[in-house]
DNA sequence: TGGGAATATGCAATTAGTTGCACAGCAACG
DNA sequence: CGTTGCTGTGCAACTAATTGCATATTCCCA
């Protein structure tokens, strides 16, 4: 429904291949919008056959040849119109959270595992809490500054660490009260 | 992939028909994972073909007659396996951010319709905030007691409580950011 | 010169989920 | 007795997304 924009918006900040957006989707854009690479290159084909896209041929030494993607005038105005839309509600998909209430209805074992997992998940996300802290401290040095676009990219980044804050410490929540069952 | 065990867990928790269970899934769980009453149909009865739940046919006094689901012991199993493997890494699709991020290629005009948007969304979640802290006060009035299943519903409920305070400080800052531009 | 890895793009089959519609039972209200 | 509204179940068509596979270019290293 909405990979189109996230390809928009991303293309905007800076123009390139469906190999490129892939790479984003998977790091700093694809926090927030994830897709595979087929997804990606499938929308992106009718995109330009709607003319919100244009594509350049580009030959590169060492490297094969790609077709780099910009916004058109199509794009934006679609962009436009999508921004004044009311926010869908969105399809919210917590497995975890389903899992743990699953916990009451398994086995010590079961529940051993589970605490592993929750474990392991949690590592996980230490680790992506370093990596926004270190991107934002090489992304956005300075408190203000810059343009609109770095501003609001620091306030979407924001978010992630508020988030991973919050989901660390209900973590620790979480093991506790698995543990003490 | 895991509506599957959404509605295991929700039939363990206490068996119900297909439109209870879409009812659950526009408030309780729902939370954390949605699906629309037509899915949930479908998959009930593939779940019902392969053994995972039982269904008993309930007459009602002034209301139509309905199916009532209860999991089987291979849907037990199935639960039990699933609640093993890893957590999968969840699909993002978080449309707000992609928004913020878009906003750097719009007009003031556009700007402020998404300023007017983030602040109903905020009022939604708000109101949402509100109804997870009666629902706590409601159906975990103390500290700790109850079962198992209680405790686990309890913690996945407090997920959800400081998931809306941190969007809440989040789109404050988001608001600050966007009216600042 | 052969193999692995990164870059770069795509097809095909399938599954999951959405959207729009339909229809029946029963109650309450006017 | 007709309409509205909640309860209850479902079909059909479509779109979005996933999964598995395929293939070419180019570099680098053994």
């Amino acid at each position: 429904m909405a990979l189109e924009h996230a390809i928009l918006v991303s293309l905007l900040e800076r123009p390139g291949s469906g190999y490129e957006l892939a790479r984003r989707f998977e790091r700093s854009i694809g926090r927030f919008w994830t897709a595979t690479h087929q997804q990606i290159y499938r929308v992106l084909r009718r995109m330009e056959a709607d003319g919100w896209v244009t594509a350049e041929e580009i030959g590169q030494d060492g490297r094969p040849d790609k077709r780099s993607f910009s916004v058109a005038g199509e794009g934006l105005a679609v962009l436009a119109e999508w921004l004044r839309a009311p926010v869908q509600a969105e399809a919210v998909r917590h497995e975890l959270a389903v899992k743990i209430r699953g916990a009451a209805f398994t086995d010590d074992a079961g529940r051993a595992a589970l605490i592993g997992e929750v474990e392991r998940y949690r590592a996980d996300h230490e680790t992506l809490l370093s990596t926004y802290l270190n991107g934002e401290k090489r992304d956005f040095p300075d408190l203000d500054g810059r343009d609109a676009g770095q501003r609001l990219q620091h306030v979407v980044l924001r978010g992630g660490i508020a988030y991973e804050r919050m989901l660390l410490d209900w973590l620790d929540d979480v093991l506790d009260t698995l543990r003490a069952l």
